[in-house]
RNA sequence: GCCCACGUAACUCAGUAGGUAGAGUACUUCCUUGGUAAGGAAGAAGUCACCGGUUCGAAUCCGGUCGUGGGCUCCA
């Protein structure tokens, strides 16, 4: 056999040895002791090799250890492997296995079995993981041929895994083996289970075979691993974080928006101080959309069903849309999108390439009929306010426009406090209408307006509408889940179903291009992101309650009332509390509801005529005049800042 | 829609062998007038999600419906 060289990158020794040396070997002549311990894999270049794995040529390797995010991943994959061998000893081999991968924070894996799985059930495999972990069982790795694991997996009755052949191209396969537990699994592993020490399994679900809804339902474990127990603590720490962000929960705590079920699900009431936040976003975006040359619509709720057959949403969304309902012996469906009425209000009368871009935006309120499972929160509701605009173009002005669209959704984003999100670039989907020539055209031009922004941005290939292709921009929520907001699509179809055109300068009928966009998403959706991204504490500008004014005794009522007034007159949103409770309990209070500012009034404000405030942080401001408040209230608004 | 869990006062939750319910917070009243995160006392408040079954008797056991949560699928 060959010899080869093989270095430690950044080493500087380089050992020749025999090709078919293993790799944990190697490095006992090439890594420290200490260093070598904590290797649960090699690396070289972008591949990596278990350490029992043979050297085939020259090499330059690094040591994974459970400190990078390739050694956690190696963790948490066997980690998975480990949980589907204890549930296989506990639940016997008829229980099936699917799949096991690690996902960014943990791992799962899918089985098949009659019985569920019940809560208790995930200590008892927790308990016999570690069971499995302290004998240190070795991942034993061989390769067979796809004939050979599919005898194994045959024998053993696993069809899942011989699902998973069939779908192989490659003439073998690996086969890991922890104890009698063999599974498919491209690798690698860490060298045995003794390495997984802190590990944690975090809850049931259920998923689909494949992700698919006609396959059967598989029940799906999830747990978490880390290379370290701090790790693990802090990130149930974190957890525990984001609960208390919860949009849910603050909505509730802070009186924003409930849903009953005497109202039905996925359907918002917002309370005072919800409707009061939502007017606040509502009001800045009219001004900015009016500052950027759009003009506001208004447009009914319900529609006769034929509007939404020739807008073909009766063919492609139908099942997103609620029962028709008879009036006068005609039937009319509840919107689910706005722009068939934008559409109709541009037929009004004839166009012309002069008055183009026509923006014409609105909010919107539109009802889909969303699966039960899917609603969640604000997030995901089946009656929701999008911030909608339609824009007719000539194809000259398409770069333009959807330029012009992006710069205005960041600023939009920005002002609310959103700087990082994930740009999405959808193309052409397998089911689609419009000419490849529009197709290439709109695409090209939404890829050039992106570049030209400056915005990193990832393709999703076959993932536009069938309309048209997409940018989508997705904001994270506290717990790492992400939702989509903005989205910008180019529509070749409704011009074309509606036929409507505009007069060129030849004189002629051209058919315009139509943009809808939505900066927002929905108002639903962007207040829960925004609320769980302030956790509750909104800034000045947005605060529902911008000032409470509490007095110390009876004694200071009156100038209670008329600091309370004068805010009031000078557009503070101010609210009061001369209940008879102490001032530490008001503080309280007001501190709970996150209320950004709190004016102190005792004998002695009511003798300087001035307010003491105490802010949100529990830091003091100098006393102040009541104008003077007024002022640094009205200037923490960005318009202000300006 | 599918899988699992859950549903007790406005909120957060007890209720562990089936015998018509309990705490803290909030609410109301009274006492207390107290300078930067909870002063004290009393009171009122629940068809134990809903419907049906088992039982002498059901918050508790069984079935169904509705809703909520975590996922899957789908999406703003």
């Amino acid at each position: 056999m060959a010899d080869y060289t093989v270095s430690l990158l950044g080493g500087e020794k380089t050992i020749t040895v025999a090709g078919g040396t293993m790799l944990g070997e190697i490095l006992k002549e090439l890594a420290s002791n200490k260093a070598r311990k904590q290797a649960l894999a090699v690396k070289s270049g972008s591949d990596l090799f278990d350490l029992t794995a043979t050297v085939e040529s020259d090499l330059v390797v690094e040591i994974v250890s459970a400190a990078s995010p390739e050694g956690l991943n190696l963790i948490r994959h066997s980690c998975a492997h480990l949980m589907a061998h204890a549930v296989v000893d506990l639940f016997g081999t008829e229980t099936k296995v699917a799949i096991g991968p690690a996902t960014d924070d943990g791992f799962y894996y899918d089985f098949d079995r009659e019985a569920p799985f019940v809560p208790d059930d995930l200590e008892r495999i927790e308990a016999r993981m570690t069971e499995l972990a302290g004998k240190a069982l070795p991942f034993v790795r061989t390769t067979v041929t796809i004939d050979e694991a599919r005898q194994l997996f045959e024998s053993r009755q696993q069809g899942y895994k011989l699902e998973l052949l069939d779908g192989i191209e490659a003439e073998t396969v690996n086969l890991y083996q922890v104890g009698d537990f063999v599974d498919l699994c491209r690798g690698p592993h860490v060298p045995n289970t003794g390495f997984l020490k802190t590990y944690k399994l975090t809850r049931l679900a259920g998923a689909y075979w494949r992700g698919d809804e006609h396959r059967p339902m598989l029940q799906r474990i999830y747990g978490t691993a880390f290379g370290d127990p701090k790790e693990l603590k802090d990130y149930l720490h974190k957890l525990e974080e984001a609960r208390k962000r919860d949009h849910r929960k603050l909505g509730r705590e802070l009186e924003l928006f409930t849903m009953q079920d005497q109202v039905g699900p996925g359907l918002i009431l917002w309370q005072p101080k919800g409707a009061l936040l939502r007017k606040l976003i509502e009001d800045r975006w009219r001004e900015e959309h009016y500052r950027h040359n759009y003009e506001l619509l208004y447009t009914p709720h319900i529609a006769r069903r034929d509007l939404w057959k020739t807008s073909g949403h009766l063919d492609f969304y139908s099942e997103n849309m609620y029962s028709p309902i008879e009036i006068d012996e005609v039937s009319y469906q509840l919107k689910p999108m706005n722009c068939p009425f934008h559409i109709a209000i541009y037929n009004t009368r004839k166009r012309s390439y002069r008055e183009f871009p026509i923006r014409w935006c609105e909010l919107g309120t539109v009802y889909r009929y969303e699966k039960t499972g899917a609603l969640h929160g604000l997030m995901r509701v089946r009656g929701f306010t999008q911030d909608d605009a339609h824009i007719f173009c000539r194809p000259d002005q398409l770069e333009e426009e959807i330029f012009n669209i992006i710069d205005l959704n960041l600023q939009i984003l920005r002002l609310f406090g959103f700087e990082d999100y994930d740009v999405y670039l959808s193309t052409r989907p397998e089911k689609y209408v419009g000419s490849d020539e529009h197709w290439v055209q709109a695409t090209e031009a939404l890829k050039m307006a992106l570049e030209k922004k400056g915005l990193a941005y990832e393709v999703d290939p076959g993932e536009g509408v069938f309309y048209g292709p997409k940018i989508d921009i997705k904001i994270k929520d506290v717990l790492g889940r992400s939702w989509q907001c903005s989205t910008i699509q180019v529509d070749f179809n409704l011009p074309e179903r509606f036929e409507i055109s505009y007069t060129g300068d030849d004189g002629q009928a051209h058919q315009p291009i139509m943009i809808h966009r939505a900066l927002m998403g929905s108002l639903e959706r962007f207040i829960g992101v925004l609320i769980e991204h302030y956790a509750g504490a909104f800034p000045v500008w947005l605060a529902p309650v911008q000032a409470r004014v509490m007095n110390i005794t009876d004694a200071q009522l009156d100038y209670v009332e008329e600091v309370y007034r004068e805010l009031r007159r000078q557009g503070v949103r101010v609210e009061k509390d001369i209940r008879n409770e102490k001032l530490n309990y008001k503080i309280r209070e007001a501190q709970v509801q996150k209320v950004p500012y709190m004016l102190i009034i005792g004998d002695q404000e009511v003798a300087s005529g001035q307010v003491t405030v105490r802010l949100r942080d529990g830091k003091n401001l100098p006393p102040m005049s009541v104008v003077d408040f007024a002022e640094l209230v009205g200037s923490q608004d960005p318009e202000a800042k300006d």
